[in-house]
RNA sequence: GCGGAAUUGGUGAAGUGGUUAACACGGUAGAUUGUGGCUCUAUUAUGCGUGGGUUCGACUCCCACAUUUCGCC
């Protein structure tokens, strides 16, 4: 049975959205922020320490798991939720950021993408109709459409030419997709041109799909302005009754600023690669672990966290295993950020019922940042 | 006791009689947004075992001493 979604309220002051999913039986809450695990694991957590943080969907990736192990091992064991033993949704990426980030421009084409294999340097091709097929059999939830993800920079004409490939592929995505219970979501480019961003989601929409992604963010150093600016212009042109997700956005003041311009899913690597990095999110900014001063804090990373390292371990103990890169480190940060970002969520949802979005923007900003929003 | 070799930062070390002593690791900071547990950036010895001497100028040459190490008795 497919996932449901239903959009439960709307903000009067902007365009945040309050929605729930229902998926086997269980209720989620939107705006939601996915954790990523992208080799059918959120790294170094078990799925019961995502599901004890009430964890909602979690990413995985068709490009890694086409390579390694291959989509029939995963179908073979009964799909992916029985193989990485999670019970809760999950989306699959189409592989079209490994265009952006493996391939060269002129090796994609009007047919398909030749990558390197980054394991092996093999040549490989991929297709839209090869990344449904691999997506079906993974057996997800979500999948997306297989896309390009140019550059947010990159000049108006390429960003043409390239959404009208990336629409075309869209529609031969949907053509062979045949898996009944997964949702699948067309993705909106455009760089943060408004004509752009217009005429890729109206034309996207007119294919008809279960949700919409806005991609092409957050890739190229771009200005917080033009990421923004891409948000907005691309759910103005999106149906209320849908869901729409934030491809790759996860710094906390751009998902506040996300769900303002009504967004409702965000995921991102960033919660547990800080973490493997030794950085921790807390209310008043970002922590590196790792710094001298923390070595005798024997104190959690925030006080008042109620997660599992800050529940039971010190700053100076949490320090002392990512200096001495023990994995255990990594995995009680990152625990620690996703349990946060769980948190910011929950926050972005209750302000949005008590009609305080924009205020929790400006007072989260002041206390993370350490900056005033200065209003324009 | 005699003879040889060595002594450069937290570590391993390169180096030349002449501006700011290479490089690597480590340390200290920073970066990281649809994940290659990768990586990148900045910074880190006012000093070359100690004391003399030669020289316009010594970490580099000479002498003594100390320490380490190898060989011989």
């Amino acid at each position: 049975m497919k996932l449901q979604f239903k959009l439960e309220e709307t903000d009067k002051k902007t365009r945040a959205r309050l929605g729930t999913i229902t998926y086997q039986g269980k209720t989620y809450e939107t705006p939601m922020f996915m954790p990523v695990g992208t080799n059918a694991t959120v790294k170094t957590l078990a799925p019961e320490e995502l599901k004890a943080m009430h964890s909602g969907i979690i990413l995985a990736n068709t490009y890694h798991l086409w390579l390694r192990p291959g989509e029939d091992i995963v179908s073979a064991a009964g799909g992916l939720h029985k193989f990485m033993n999670y019970d809760g949704p999950i989306l699959t990426d189409s592989g079209g950021f490994q265009v952006f980030s493996l391939a060269k421009p002129k090796d994609i084409t009007e047919e398909g993408v030749y990558f390197k294999n980054h394991l092996n340097g093999d040549k490989l091709f991929l297709t839209p109709e090869k990344s449904i097929a691999i997506q079906n059999k993974l057996d997800s939830d979500i999948a997306m459409s297989f896309d390009e993800c140019p550059p947010a920079t990159a000049d108006h004409a390429y960003l043409k030419q390239s959404i009208e490939r990336t629409i075309r592929w869209a529609e031969r995505g949907k053509k062979v997709h045949s898996n009944p219970n997964q949702m699948l979501f067309g993705i909106v480019q455009g760089g943060p041109h408004y004509d752009l961003r217009k005429y890729s989601a109206l034309e996207t929409v007119k294919l008809d799909f279960d949700g919409y992604s806005i991609g092409g963010v957050a890739n190229d150093h771009e200005s917080k302005e033009d990421m923004y600016k891409a948000f907005a212009y691309s759910t103005e042109f999106l149906p209320e009754d849908k869901l729409r997700y934030a491809m790759g956005i996860g710094e906390p003041i751009d998902i506040i600023e996300g769900v303002i311009r009504g967004i409702d899913l965000f995921d991102c690597v960033s919660p547990t690669r800080l973490a493997r990095h030794g950085h921790a999110h807390t209310w008043h900014g970002n922590i590196n672990v790792k710094n001298n001063k923390y070595k005798d804090m024997f104190k959690p990373i925030e006080e008042g966290c109620n997660c599992y390292a800050c529940k039971h371990y010190t700053l100076a103990y949490i320090r002392h295993l990512i200096v001495a890169k023990e994995t255990f480190g990594a995995r009680l940060l990152s625990i620690h950020n996703i349990n946060f970002l769980y948190r910011l969520m929950a926050e972005i949802r209750k302000n949005i019922k008590n009609n305080t979005l924009l205020e929790f923007r400006d007072q989260f900003q002041e206390d993370f940042y350490g900056v005033k929003n200065e209003k324009n």
